[in-house]
DNA sequence: TTGAAAGCGCTAACAG
DNA sequence: CTGTTAGCGCTTTCAA
């Protein structure tokens, strides 16, 4: 009936039989566990060549109580932000021998049964978090049955003692507002919050603050509005902040795809981008070099941290502990959008 | 010793136990399958409720032969197109009850002792292949033992009746092109071809070279060069096109990766898009309408294809049969870069 | 409508 | 160095 199965694959028996040795020495010598004769390793070998088996990844599963998976689990797969962390965790997945699991908890279809727990104990060795793709009381529950556990761009709820990824956030924005109003004068900074919530912006706004404060500037709660980290919703906020009347002479959005936006509303309202006034953004994402004028950044290790999450999680995984805390650094990128020569 | 299993997980006997049925029963209630007394059901449900029971992956695939798994093999995680495409496979993979395990070829570590099969009978119930990241002899391997098996922007090997996903990429060239003669009345297109092999640009160079014939231009092989469907690549060949000085007026980049090294190099040569020599590209990647000018373009529904492929491999799996050859239409996208009006 | 029992293919003691 | 054997947690006949 199924169309699987109409020829079956060779098993371990197989293996044995043909190289006339027991299951347990096949079973050595694909797993280089023990001592097993030179002579015995190529006869099961060419067994194995001949019949192109490769072991059953469940059945050997349910031995070993290993999976031999590393789950990810990401809200959704979108913006120019994900392409390169999956390549960093894919990398580093494959670079130890793990097979990679990804789940997006984006349309939670509550038609199920019973709630199911679609990465977990039960088919994945541990899990990458990434931001607030689980709730709470999910990130909780996995913590207390002690399942290996890495948070990526978010650090863990109070009390949980779970090892975290993320960039250095705040000296990113502090030393790039630190240059806009160093190097090149700016004293009316707006910036750009992404959403409710998110540590990025969080960690992003306190380095603004703190730029501020240490040049004597006072903070102006008018000039911090919501971009969202997204195009169409920084495109209004800014619009929005221009119709305010308040002197603005530089705008830091807090991630490029706002930069994006903001740029837009400018044009649209007829300000010259640097001459007006100056916009800066957060990640160098792909498009930012070739908006006019190229847009001025703080790149991030977007790769790097997913690849790093992955190292963290496989070392509590094989060693039973991790680096508390991972925090890559950043670098400026300056480009015209700030007001800087070519 | 190992960190895992310190506090084991419930199985479906405990939830037996609690709920005073068999596991039989048990399975029967979680898996809809035959039929069990009401009450039964709901003494099973808060059993499972109760101990957060989640059957094992590994055990299941064991005991019924299936994984529930799909694989999905690209040969690297890389460009604007990853992102919208995994987001397609990772909806219709979700929406059918299945996970996703992914797989690049990239660097084939060959220190392996036996030749492993990353993806196939053992791990998965089938897998959507990417372009040229499996070689044809595996191919053939996995369609010889009958593994449910979808090629996503590539057909198959001569001879093995393999159902495919792709983009009517000879119609969107071809249309670009007629566009760019009938409308523009360029007369003198270049073309920058994708990586030797590639089908996309196999298809879209036919497209070209259909339009040119159908308006009675002559085909002129010193205006074909290898962009390499990339930046770098794309800025030497257009340096060296333009070197030649065969007259040139418009270029088709073979997809908008070229495109945008195409515009840096007839930039740096002093050469004005469009008013010298217009520039169009394909697939309407994300930055393309953010260049100067903005790209026309021929956007390929990228997600529509990682969808499609998934459901046709579902359809395989469940029903021993897909459609043979799914083609995707595409739509032209006219931005300034090929003269035409804002 | 329910239960008993036989594996699924493999790993990991334990003997030899 | 090698073989025997007992499960791993679940699905699926077959009986009741």
């Amino acid at each position: 009936m199924s169309p699987l199965n109409e020829f079956p694959r060779a098993t371990i028996d197989d293996v044995a039989r043909k190289a006339g040795v027991s299951i347990a020495t096949v079973s050595r010598v694909i797993n280089k566990t023990g001592q097993v004769a030179e002579s015995t390793v190529s006869r099961v070998m060419s067994a194995v060549t001949e019949l192109q088996y490769s072991p059953h990844a469940a059945a050997r599963g349910l031995a070993s109580r290993r999976t031999n998976t590393i789950g990810l689990v990401i809200r959704d797969i979108s913006g120019e932000f994900f392409g390169p962390m999956l390549r960093g965790i894919e990398s580093a997945t494959r670079e130890y021998g793990f097979d990679l699991l990804i789940h997006c908890t984006y349309s939670t279809q509550s038609d199920e049964t019973y709630h199911s727990y679609p990465l977990g104990e039960h088919n994945s060795d541990g899990i990458v978090v990434f931001t607030n793709s689980l709730d709470q009381s999910e990130i909780q529950r996995l913590y207390k049955s002690h399942f290996p556990l890495v948070l990526l761009h978010r650090s863990p709820p109070a009390g949980l003692d779970i090892p975290f990824v993320a960039f250095e956030n705040k000296t990113g924005a502090r030393n790039l507002v630190d240059y806009l109003i160093e190097k090149r004068g700016y004293r009316h900074i707006a910036f750009l919050r992404g959403p409710q919530g998110t540590e990025d912006s969080y960690w992003r706004e306190l380095g603004y603050r703190e730029a501020l404060f240490a040049h004597n500037i006072e903070f102006d709660p008018r000039l911090v509005v919501v971009g969202g980290f997204e195009e169409s919703q920084a495109y209004i906020a800014v619009t929005g902040l221009l119709s305010q009347r308040v002197p603005v002479d530089a705008i830091f959005a807090g991630d490029d795809d706002s930069a994006i936006g903001a740029l837009q509303a400018l044009k649209d309202a007829g300000i010259r981008v640097p001459e007006d006034i100056a916009l800066v953004g957060f990640d160098d994402i792909r498009p930012s070099r070739y908006l006019s004028p190229p847009l001025t950044t703080v790149r991030a290790p977007i790769e790097t941290a997913g690849y790093e999450s992955v190292r963290q999680l496989i070392n509590i995984i094989q060693l039973g502990k991790a680096e508390k805390e991972t925090l890559l650094p950043t670098e400026l990128i300056i480009r015209r959008s700030c007001g800087a020569p070519d």
